[in-house]
DNA sequence: CGTCGGGCTTGATTCACGTCAAGTAATCCG
DNA sequence: CGGATTACTTGACGTGAATCAAGCCCGACG
């Protein structure tokens, strides 16, 4: 573990309740790993070995049934992505890839579990990353259930604008297949989707989009309102 | 509230840890209340005032956007739904409304968060909880995702199913036009469904459905294995 | 410098599901 | 018990997105 890793372990919401002394007495169980773009962390319906916390880099978690595969979510820098599966001591639903060369924290499922239970700060740290999870979760399967793939690519967009208004660029989180993916939708018709908001104002290259009037498009993407309604 | 409440309280998975004496005393902070059918807990948009636990009933929480309004998710006794907004104290992103007559029990929610604070075994009851959630969500958004409306209804009915083989007979936990709304349909294409599983072994009324042979339904469903694959 | 290959876009077609519209069965309530 | 209201089913039709199939753009590499 590199001392350069200590500011990025501090900043996960996992640990922002957890004292120093405590905190280092945790990370002597783990060790950090860097990974090339593709590793796998985990793998769908194994059982959990190690709780992962990513350092730097990004993470696409996907499911896959049959043939199909798709990324339901991103993560990033301070994420803790398999939690449950951890401390429910139960098979991964999902599977981990690196989407870039990233360090991750490798945490033993048994000593998490364990720590957890102990440790007060560690546990309401984890209800906080936990409770955000869930948030983010509920809002992605009410896009699913109640818009349209052009409605979700704008609120996605829209999502990854840090200003409220003028005009912004946003840099995707990956290639036009896994955002498809992240909105349920295929890559096909992620192209026809950024073709309709054109008109509105969305223009972009394949990493990098530029919104000129968010305020617009959160009129178009909001006149059915969604998020805090 | 009544005596005959306490073995409800008892058995959520939120005080699983928690001792006699520290639930006795967060209790204190809490209060019960008998609501009819149709009664409305928390609403969309709104900020946290209570944390919600059932004891008896079923609730549904929906989800809004404009006109539209779907189901995301059933809630029996035990659950405690809300948990996220009310730690994070964050508005409501969905709304709550009892499907039968039910008690709840009602938590303040500054109370509530500062007892998830100091109180480590009820945090950790929440960690459990969370993750719990995390994963019928992550199930979910995975079935919407990949699956066909006729699949996620065998999805769903199996997983209603208390044992894996032979006859069973499974009660929906709410009307056709609530479960469509789950499955991420219309009531008529959940119609269809059902017709289409007919063959398949699956009869039913409108809120008892009875299958035959679970493990053919299971073949057929888990062509495209899915949970634990 | 050319050609190879992957990722993105675009068009034509198909299909699953939604929508509109009856019709029928179940439930409620006087 | 009868009539009204609501819930479910069924059919005909429309549509959004998937699929199939080229083409295009751009970096990699011989």
């Amino acid at each position: 573990m590199r001392t350069t890793d200590m500011p990025l372990i501090r900043r996960s919401r996992l640990f922002a309740q957890v004292g120093e002394p405590d905190l280092a007495a945790m990370l002597t169980a783990c060790f950090v790993q860097t990974l090339p773009e593709g590793a796998i962390l985990c793998r769908q319906g194994e059982k959990a070995e190690f709780l992962h916390i990513v350092l730097s880099g990004r993470v696409g978690l996907f499911g896959s049934a049959g043939q199909e595969e798709t990324l339901v979510e991103f993560f990033g820098p301070g994420d803790a992505f398999i939690v449950p599966a951890v401390v429910l001591d139960a098979p991964y639903l999902l599977t981990a890839r690196l989407l870039d060369e990233g360090r991750i924290l490798m945490w033993p499922a048994a000593a998490f579990r364990a720590q957890v239970r102990a440790t007060g700060s560690l546990a309401y740290g984890a209800v906080l990353l936990l409770s955000g999870y869930w948030r983010t979760l509920i809002g992605q399967i009410k896009d699913l259930k109640l818009l349209s793939a052009i409605e979700r690519l704008s609120a996605f967009l829209l999502a990854l604008a840090p200003r409220e208004t003028g005009p912004i660029s946003v840099t995707l989180p990956g290639g036009r297949r896994l955002v498809a993916g992240r909105l349920g939708i295929t890559p096909q018709s992620l192209s026809r989707a950024f073709a309709a908001l054109r008109p509105l104002g969305v223009s972009g290259g394949s990493r990098q989009v530029t919104i000129v009037d968010p305020t617009r498009l959160r009129e178009f993407a909001g006149a059915r309102a969604l998020r805090a309604t």
